[in-house]
Parts: structure tokens; sequence; C-alpha cells
RNA sequence: GCCCAUGUGGCGGAAUUGGUAGACGCAGCAGACUCAAAAUCUGCCAUUCGCAAGGGUGUGAAGGUUCGAUUCCUUUCGUGGGCACCA
């Protein structure tokens, strides 16, 4: 019987499917893990080699707990919001909608052929509404909560409004420091209120700075801008400032530190985390600014400067204060207001150029340059302890958002200040005596200061603190621990991600309601950017200016009018998500007649807004005008029947008691005519407008809000912060998880995925869990209990080498100086080539070593040269060798080529880099299920290397993992006589080599160590087949062993031994050291260092009996030569040393 | 510039965490079976000296600690990844 992987995998796949064998229920009795792996951006170019490695392992530890008894949630869905696709859209016009949905059809069928366990009834997609909805109701919870500090933990913003009315801010320290009383509080307009608040809460909106890139009339992102111009198009790119949304994460960067103690992450993660949000501690100092000339200054004070004792001071933020006295000059970010009251006449022209200049460059370009760069403002400021005036300095490698935008430069003891002082010629002031040797900066913080006063002989520790002291005890400074991290940005101009759930009324952001969502994201046809660098929402003038802020309310029921604009109204008709999601699908699949209706609806001009499919209640209207409370129905044949009349009449009353008038026509009407259906609903329109007026007939409808729509969109990282948590509970319509079955599922227990999310998605998710967590949706505050980082598999890039130089080629093949064709040189011989050229000092050849690596055009009088090296597809390469006659056809370019080979064979040249389709160094995962089965893929690429290592894909070595899977089916069939295992009872030698694998698969298993686990089932096989053991007792178990690896062929054998449950859920094989106990060990004798022998040695032997008996042995004694032994080191179990 | 990771045969990698470096696999070489091929099986396979027995050298480089270092420490070089010049 052969090994036919392809129908074997097929048909447990398919039972599997069928029998539902990885649906996982909630709250069971077992005990629980969860293992999760960071879900896919569903990209164009489908799933290549690189993707599976963390999947296949999370899958491996996955089905392992699952043997071992546990309830194991290992869900998989996709993070289909991101910029790829609206890319895409931008240049072929195709909806983001539409490509996700078939990239996503594409993954999972990719997924499948790899044989996953997910239960796909738990998938999720970010970009689906049922998903987002609660994106957009996290970002609400998130928008309508402030940080309390005294508690160092989220609370709803209401508590703080009441703390507002009852005791003005009092207890509470606002950024902006202007406080208030209780009284101001409630005299303040709703307005300059929600000024306020804006500043508490944990989203929020500000103006920021944002790279603007006027000719493409759009925001780019950082790595859309190349030294200081766009990517595409090579435009100028200047900063900008746009109102844009935050997440405070900066007032959770104590307890994202904190946290960090709790999980088990590598400690180069926690590290990059610690570093991003840098938190240090020091000082702020004011600093007096004495001006030269006598300008006034009459510009109003900001963060950096205030005003002391009617003298303007500058503050700028330092981890070293106690450096005070080596301070030689003082440097501001350019971009702050203060510089402009501060720069002296003299100098004013320089500060505006040098501004000018700075403006001129993107963050991108401030970090990759090294030059130092600066301008003196004129003015000085004077040091608070010894007088000592100090120039006053701007230069961009300050930055405004970071402390307090102003650092005094200390440049003997720091490197970036003294190269600063050096390049400006400004003075040095030595504090450290011998240990600042005038060339470099010596940062040390053990040396006692020298040249400073009241702080001489101190060291760093002592020295700043008595600096600090005196500092608060003039009031002129005071301790300060600040943070790297700023806030998170949170908005985007784009289209394809989460519409915001805000709208905007003359400047005050109104959230809509839990009931208004999900805000879904509507239909466009152009994606290109809004006007004034907004994003493409705001080009649908209909949806930004018409929200749908309106909320239903029973009929008799008073509209309760409260003191703000947007008031609210105690009962609501609410339509089920269920419905919601209903109305959508209808929406697609309409009828001709609606279809017919809606194109002369949908452009109506006469200020009534249609919409179609909307839910009402338990119902869906056909078509609604919400402001009129007007419903049309579009009836078909089938409401002819005696059942549905009686529907639709039920349906019509219950629509009218919450105050709905309903008008109906058939089918047949509005095909015949729409227009003229348009005109009656005209006329209707027309009349309750008449009827309310003469009867005051409020509309059931209340207005809420009025305004613009925000045009943001969420980044990518909203949904991906938790949609862990939905996995847990993915079809809940009433709330994102509810909190009995995260209180089940708690943390993901390991978590699978590369290093690239270190900080960005980690620190999210991580903030997202903790304000989940205060405000009482969640039990635990850290995500993820566990992370495995996975490393990337490298592309094997392969290369030919293109060359078209007369000289040199007729030279080699003769005169080839008519051919036009391309001609491909082998690898070894284009680089002799370019050392030959080199040797005969042919200045052309020159040219070409030098750019030889690099596609490249030469051209002088003479000649015109072309080298390329050109990457070529790794699927028609051969190891290096590349098969020509395929390459002939892989383009039409190229039909004709002909190619300079060394010993018959094209090699190709090589390189390891990034997988991309551009390099055509992808291999795909389907081909290898295809030619070698999917357990033989799962096993290669766990047996490649340790899955944190980075590594080149090589597919080559995938047959030695093939081979050895055929060889265990041989333990069961062979070709000729079919069936082969046995019902006996296996040797003790037999077991000892089961037992032996079981101890190395489970511990390597635990450790995530599958690279070495499947070289055990290599070396297991081996025995077994060098044993000729065919015993079923043997086999069954190193089966079960095998499940998580390769599922398919275990199961099939599994079968073929005769069982007829599933090997999914057998019983793990249990460890037996007795065993694998030995007597005696070979152990290794070395002379000084040097083995010299073995010596099989008992081990209940002592230190004593050892010596006498190995001194004893012949081949010792000859490398003795007669001297005695020092030392003898006798380690158990391991090694035996003698010392000469 | 800063931070993190990493360096072992022709290749991917292993090494009980300080104890026989190179497990397992790929590639290669030699052989068996076969008319032949495929498949399968058996040897050899870091390097160097040697017919062999056996010896020398070897984990990027240089030092150090140790009876003993791929493993720990110092310096240095190369490669890969990240970044917000963070005072």
């Amino acid at each position: 019987m052969e090994y036919k992987f392809n129908e074997i995998e097929k048909k447990w796949q398919d039972k599997w499917k069928a029998n539902k064998v990885y649906k996982v229920e909630n709250n069971v009795d077992k005990p629980k893990y969860y293992v999760l792996d960071m879900f896919p951006y569903p990209s164009g170019a489908g799933l290549h080699v690189g993707h599976p490695l963390g999947y296949i392992a999370s899958d491996i530890y996955s089905r392992y707990k699952r043997l071992k008894g546990y309830n194991v949630l290992h869900p998989m869905g996709f993070d289909s919001f991101g910029l790829p696709a609206e890319q895409y859209a931008l240049e072929t016009g195709q909806h983001p909608a539409e490509t996700t949905k078939k990239n996503i059809a594409t993954f999972k069928a990719q997924l499948d052929k790899i044989g996953f366990c997910y239960d796909w009834e738990r998938e999720v997609q970010t970009s689906d509404p049922n998903y987002y909805r609660w994106t957009q109701w996290i970002f609400l919870q998130l928008f309508n909560s402030y940080f309390d500090s005294k508690e160092n933990k989220a609370k709803p913003i209401e508590n703080l409004v009441r703390a507002f009315e009852l005791e003005g801010c009092a207890n509470c320290q606002l950024p902006t420091a202007n406080s208030f009383t209780a009284e101001e509080w409630n005299a303040y307009n709703k307005k300059e209120q929600e000024d306020i608040l804006m500043q508490r809460r944990l989203a929020f909106s500000k103006y920021g700075e944002v790279n603007w890139c006027e000719v493409l009339g759009t925001v780019l992102a950082n790595d859309e801008v190349v030294n200081g111009v766009s990517e595409r198009g090579g435009h100028p790119v200047v900063k900008k400032k746009m109102r844009q949304w935050y997440l405070r994460i900066t007032a959770y960067a104590d307890r994202l530190l904190e946290g960090l103690e709790t999980v088990e992450f590598s400690d180069s993660m926690k590290e990059m985390q610690r570093n991003w949000i840098g938190k240090s501690e020091g000082a702020e100092i004011d600093f007096v600014i004495k001006t030269i000339d006598n300008r006034q200054s009459t510009t109003e004070v900001q963060n950096s400067s205030s005003v002391v004792g009617g003298q303007l001071s500058i503050t700028v933020y330092t981890t070293r204060p106690d450096t005070i006295f080596g301070v030689d000059f003082m440097v501001v970010a350019p971009e702050l207001e203060l510089v402009q009251q501060i720069k002296t006449t003299d100098q004013t022209n320089a500060v505006d150029e040098y501004i000018a200049y700075v403006k001129s460059r993107s963050d991108v370009d401030r970090m990759a340059e090294k030059k130092i760069t600066g301008c003196f403002t004129g003015a000085y400021a004077v040091n608070p302890f010894n007088g000592k005036q100090i120039p006053i300095w701007i230069s961009e490698y300050v930055l405004a958002g970071y402390g307090t935008g102003a650092i005094m430069g200390v440049p003997c003891g720091d490197e970036r200040d003294f190269k600063f002082a050096q390049h400006f010629n400004i003075p040095i002031t030595n504090i450290i005596g011998n240990h600042f040797n005038g060339q470099e900066a010596n940062p040390t913080k053990e040396v006692p200061y020298s040249n400073s006063e009241f702080v001489n002989g101190m060291k760093y520790a002592e020295a700043a603190k008595v600096v600090i002291d005196k500092l608060e005890e003039k009031g002129i400074g005071k301790r300060k621990v600040n943070y790297r991290m700023r806030d998170a940005g949170f908005s985007r101009q784009r289209y394809w991600g989460e519409p915001f759930p805000i709208i905007w009324n003359d400047g005050v952001a109104v959230a809509l309601e839990e009931i208004d969502l999900p805000l879904e994201l509507p239909h466009v046809d152009k994606y290109g950017p809004g006007p004034e660098g907004e994003g493409p929402l705001a080009n649908l003038k209909e949806w930004t200016s018409s929200p749908s802020l309106f909320h239903t309310v029973e009929k008799g029921e008073t509209k309760t009018e409260s003191k703000g604009s947007f008031s609210q109204v105690p009962k609501y008709i609410v339509s089920s998500p269920m419905q919601y999601e209903l109305a959508k699908n209808m929406r697609k699949d309409y009828t001709e007649a609606e279809g017919a209706l809606w194109e002369v609806l949908r452009n109506n001009n006469t200020g009534e807004k249609f919409r179609r499919q909307h839910p009402i209640d338990s119902y869906i209207a056909d078509f609604i005008c919400l402001q009129k409370s007007l419903i049309v129905e579009v009836d078909g044949g089938y409401h002819l029947d005696a059942e549905q009349k009686q529907y639709d009449e039920t349906r019509s009353k219950r629509l009218n008691e919450i105050g709905f008038e309903v008008i109906r026509f058939t089918n047949d009407e509005v095909l015949k005519n729409p227009f003229a259906i348009k005109e009656k609903i005209k006329q209707h329109i027309k009349k309750i407008d008449e009827k309310a007026e003469s009867l005051h007939i409020p509309s059931p409808l209340v207005e809420r809000g009025q305004g613009v729509r925000e045009t943001s969109t969420m980044p990518g990282y909203a949904g991906s912060s938790w949609y862990f948590l939905r996995y847990m509970d993915p079809h809940n319509a009433t709330t994102f998880c509810d909190k009995k079955v995260s209180d089940y599922w708690n943390q993901v227990d390991l978590y699978v995925g590369g290093t690239e999310h270190a900080v960005g998605h980690l620190l999210y998710s991580r903030l997202w869990t903790k304000i989940l967590f205060d405000l009482g949706h969640i039990g635990f505050d850290e995500p993820f209990k566990k992370l495995l980082n996975q490393g990337m598999i490298q592309g094997s890039s392969r290369f030919v080498y293109r060359v078209s130089f007369p000289d040199i080629l007729s030279r080699m093949k003769g005169d080839l100086s008519a051919n036009h064709s391309p001609i491909f040189i082998s690898e070894s011989i284009y680089k002799r080539i370019l050392e030959i050229g080199v040797d005969n000092g042919i200045e052309r050849i020159k040219y070409l070593k030098t750019i030889a690596p690099n596609n490249s055009i030469i051209q002088n009088a003479s000649n015109t040269i072309v080298t390329s090296r050109l990457h070529v597809n790794v699927n028609i390469v051969d190891g290096f060798e590349l098969n020509t006659d395929v390459f002939k056809k892989w383009r039409d370019e190229y039909a004709n080529a002909e190619f300079i080979l060394e010993d018959g064979k094209y090699i190709c040249g090589s390189e390891t880099e990034k997988m991309s389709k551009s390099k055509y160094n992808t291999v795909n995962p389907d081909e290898l299920c295809v030619k070698y089965g999917a357990d033989t893929f799962r096993m290669y690429e766990m047996f490649l290397g340790p899955v944190e290592a980075s590594k080149p894909w090589d597919t080559k070595g995938i047959e030695g993992v093939h081979r050895f899977l055929r060889k265990l089916w041989r333990l069961f069939n062979d070709g000729i006589k079919g069936k082969i295992w046995v019902d006996e009872k296996p040797t003790e030698a037999e077991l000892k080599i089961l037992h032996r694998t079981i101890k190395k698969i489970e511990e390597d298993t635990e450790k995530f160590s599958f690279n070495t686990a499947v070289s055990a089932f290599m070396i297991c096989v081996n025995d077994l087949a060098d044993a000729k053991c065919y015993k079923k007792e043997i086999l069954e178990k190193v089966l079960i062993l095998l499940v998580p690896y390769a599922p398919h062929i275990a199961e099939e054998l599994w079968h073929q031994l005769g069982n007829t449950t599933t090997i999914l859920d057998a019983e793990y094989p249990t460890f037996d050291p007795s065993l694998l106990v030995e007597s005696s060990k070979e152990y290794p004798v070395s002379i000084n260092g040097k083995v010299r022998t073995n010596i099989t040695l008992a081990l209940t032997l002592e230190q004593v009996e050892v010596e006498e008996i190995i001194l004893q042995n012949e081949t010792i004694q000859k490398w003795l030569e007669g001297k005695t032994p020092k030392k003898i080191i006798y380690v158990k179990n391991k090694m035996i040393n003698i010392v000469v």
C-alpha cells in the first residue's frame, strides 16, 4: 500500500470538517488554554512559505495541549482594514471591500490545505461591520473616559463632570493650569466645557503635525516620505497642522512598564517596550532670560517659558541637573513660539531663515542626517547659581515634543552637546577635571565634580539631589519624571478603516450612541483624498452632512428637551444587530423594481433623504425617509397570498403605532414608471408636512445632533487591539464579549507572532486591555501571558547577469556585435570578466566592476555598456542552476536569449533577502502541499530551525522530511505484503526507543523546540526500522506523539491499526523513566582537557574507585608518560579529566 | 548615531546550559538491488598530516576566567532587524 498523501489528507480534512472536530465550546469543565496567532493582513499576493511558520508552531502546540486534556481555543481571522487595499483601489478602481473579500477567500483556502485546527465559526474580520461596530464602541468607551491619576485608572467622564459641577477643578490638575470653581464651570457654555473635557478624555482630539504633500493633496505616512519628498512622484512634503485624534497612552506609561513584570515576553521584547516608553527621571529648571536689546515681550507665554518675577524665563528639562555648572549654551526647538519672543533684532534674519530650513525637513531627514545645524538667537539666559550668561541657540536636534522643548547644553558631559559646541566654537567649561580630555565628551556619573561651587567633590547621585533641593528652595525648578513616549496618533486621512462615531457640531465633538453603531463605512467610487488633505470620506458631502442621529420614541411619549442641544430620549425603537446584518444583505440582493425606484429616489433633490432596507424595530423597511417618518414598501406578487397579507397588516399596524406612515406600491407599478411613483411619494410628504403643521404632531423621531461627520478613519491597529477578545464570543450581538466568557478564557496563554510588532501592536493592545479592565468590562489587565516570537523566513533570491559589451563578448564567443539578443553570463564567468578587465586596466570595465552589483547603463562616446543583475524566479532555478529552456519562456523578451555557460550549466547568483513578490523569490505553500503533502510541509517548516530564528527558505531539504514520513508508513504497510504491523508484546529495547522518544518529544514541544522534535521522530523511526519493530503497542503511541506535527498521516494509520475514534482526542502517552535507567556509562577520559580514550564504568562508583580503575588503563598510562596526576576530576555521568 | 538580535562543515542546523563539537536532514562521493530508471538499502562525508594505527588544528577575530569554554567576561569585526537625534 502506497502513501497517497493527497488522498489521505483530503479524506481526513473532509471528515474532520463534517464532524466539526475543531468546534470549541465556551465554559466547559476542562482546563482552558488559549493559543493565538497574530492574524494576517490578507494581501493580494496570497500566502507564502513565511506566513505559516508561526501558524504551524501554534497549531502544534494547540493540538498538543488538546491531547493533554485542555479545552483549547485556537482561532484565526483577518486584519482586513489597511492601506494596501486602498492603494490598490486607487490604482485599479477596484473597491477595497471586493479585493479584501477575494484575498480572504484565497488565504482561507491556502490555510485549510495545511490542515490547521481552527474553529472557523469563530473567524473575525476587522472590516466587517459586525466586528468594527465594537471597535467603534470601544472607541466610545475611551472617548467617554478619563484617567484618574490619583487612583491610577480610567473612569467614566461623567464622574469628572459631576466633580466639576460640584467643586470645580479643585482636585484635578488640568494640563492648561487654568483652574475654575464650580460656579465658573456651570457658567461655561457647552463649547467651553467640552474643550476642557477634551483635554481629559482617553480618546481625544487636538491639532497635530502631519506630513503634507501639496501636489498629491494628501497626508503621507513617515515611510512614504523619502529625503523630504514623497516616495511616489518626488513632490515636496511639509509639516502641516491638522486636527487629529489621539489615545492618551502616556497616562498609562507607568502601568505599561509595571505590567511587563507580569508577562513572559523575551527580554529583548521587554527592553524594546521599555525603551519606547522611555521613562527618565530628572528636573525642570527655569533660567531667566536676559535679552540683549530692549525689545518688549508682549506675545503670550507658552510651555517652555514663563514669567518669573516679571522676567521672561525659559524652562529646560534635564536628566543631569548635577551638571548645572557645566552649562555653556542652551538649545531651544526652532518650532517654539518662545523663539520669536527672544530673538534679537540682529539675529532675526538668521533665525527666520533657519526656521524656514527646518520646516522644509521631514522627521525622517532630521533623523537620518548627521550634520550639525543651528542658529544663535542673540539672547542669553542666566545660570541661576553663578550668574553666568549662557547663549541661547536653536537647533533641529532639539524636539519640541519632548520634555519642555529646550535643553541645557553641557558639552563636557554629553556627546551631542560636545559636537554642537565644537562645531559652533562655543567655549567649553570643564567640571570633571582630567576625566575630560577636550577631544570627546565623558558622560560618566562616577566622577567628583570640580568647578562647581557647592557640588564640588560630589558625584552624580548626591549632586543631583543637592541641586534639585536648592532649585526647589528657590522656586525655580522641580523634580520631574518624563516619558519619551507620546500620545498615540489615532486618526488617518484614509478611506479603508473604521469611521469615527463622531459628529462635529460647532467645534464640539459629539459621540454617537451605542444604538447608532455600527456607523458603516459608506461606499465610495473614488479613493482620492478630500479637500485640504482630509480623508476620502470628506468627498461624500451627503454622508458627512447628514448624520443619522435620530432616535425613535414610542408614540405618546414626550420628547425631553434638555439644556444641551443633544438631548437623550429614554426609549428607543431598537433594531437588533441581526436586523442590521439582514438589511445589509437584502441591500445587496434587490429586486428589479427596488433598483428602479432607488435610482430615482437616491438622486432626490427635494431635500428628503431616503435609505434603503433600513431596520426599524424587528422589521426592515424597503425605503424610508427618516425625517418624515415615511416608509415606502415595494411589494412583489406573493403579497397577494393570505398569509403574507396578514403579515403586512400587522407590520403596518406596528409601524403606525410607533409613528410611521406606510405606503405601498407593487412591483409592476414601479417598473411601469418609477418617476410617477416618485411623484406620488412627494405628494405624500407634502401631505405629511401640512398635517404636521396643522396638528402640531411631534415627529416620532428626535433629532439628536447636527453637524458634520468626522471624515478621518481609525488606523490599522484599532481593530487588532482587541480582536483576541472577540474570538472568545464572536457572535455576541449585544456586547463585544460577554464578561462571563472572557472570565473563562481569560488571558491569551500563548501568543505567536513576529518581532515587528514589538512596540506598536503589542503596546496598543496592552493599553486597550488595561482600559477595558479599568472600566470593568473584562477581568484581567494584560492580554498576553506568554509571547513566542517567530523569526522571519527570508527569501533566497537568484540572479541572472545580462551584459551587453561587444569587446569582451567577441573575445569570448567570437563576433557578437551584430547580435542584439540579450546575453546572459553564468555567475563566475561574469565575475571573472570583471577581474580580467581590471587586470588589463580597461577603463570601461573598471566602471563595470564598480557598478556591476546593481543595474546600470553607462554611456560614453564610443560604447554603450549595459549591465544588469536581474532577479529571476526562484522556481525555475534548481539550486543554483538555471533551467534555461523555461527561462526563455518566462518572458517574451528572453525568447532569443543566449547564454554563456560554465561546465554546460548556467549558474545563478544568489542573495538572502526579504521574501517578496517583486524579487521573484516567493515560494507558494500550495504547490508544496500538492507535491509532498501538508504533513511533510508542516514538519519541514519546523525542521528548518528554531521558530524564533530568521532563516532563508530552501525547498531542497523537504525531500528528507518526506522520506521520513514514507519510512514511517512502511512500518505499517509495505508495497508487497500490504499490512505488516503486528499485535505482539514489545521487547525492552523497543520500549526503550519509544520512551526515549516520548520524553524528548514532550520536552521539546513544551519548550517550542520543534526542529529538534522532528529530528527525534526521525531517530525514532530509524531505530524502529533497524529493529524491525512493527508492533502495534509501540507504533500506536508514536502516532499519538506525531498528531500535533503530522495529523493526517497519524489519523490514517491510527485507523489502519483498527481504531474507530479520532486520534485527535487520544490519550497522550506517559513517559516511564524506569525504562531508561542505565547502570553504566562510557566515560570520556581526557588528560589536560584532551580526550584520549573512553572507559565504561558503573554509575555507582565513587571518586577513589574511579581513579584506581582509570590509572590502570593502558592508553592512559601511555599518555601519562610516567608522570603523576596532580588532580583527577570526576563528574558523575559526565566525564573524567586528569590534570598532569 | 542609538537600540535589539546574530555569527558553528558545501548548506539548514544540534550540543543535556561549563563537560566527547558537528545529532538529524540536505547536497556530495562510493557501493548493493534493477535490462534500465524510480524507489529502497549499505558505507564515507569539518580540516590537515598519515597506507594505516594515530596525531595536529578547528564554533567570526584577539585576549581573559576555568581542570575544562560554542556556552561566562572584556575588546573587536561582520551580518540582519528596529528607531521618534529623547536632553
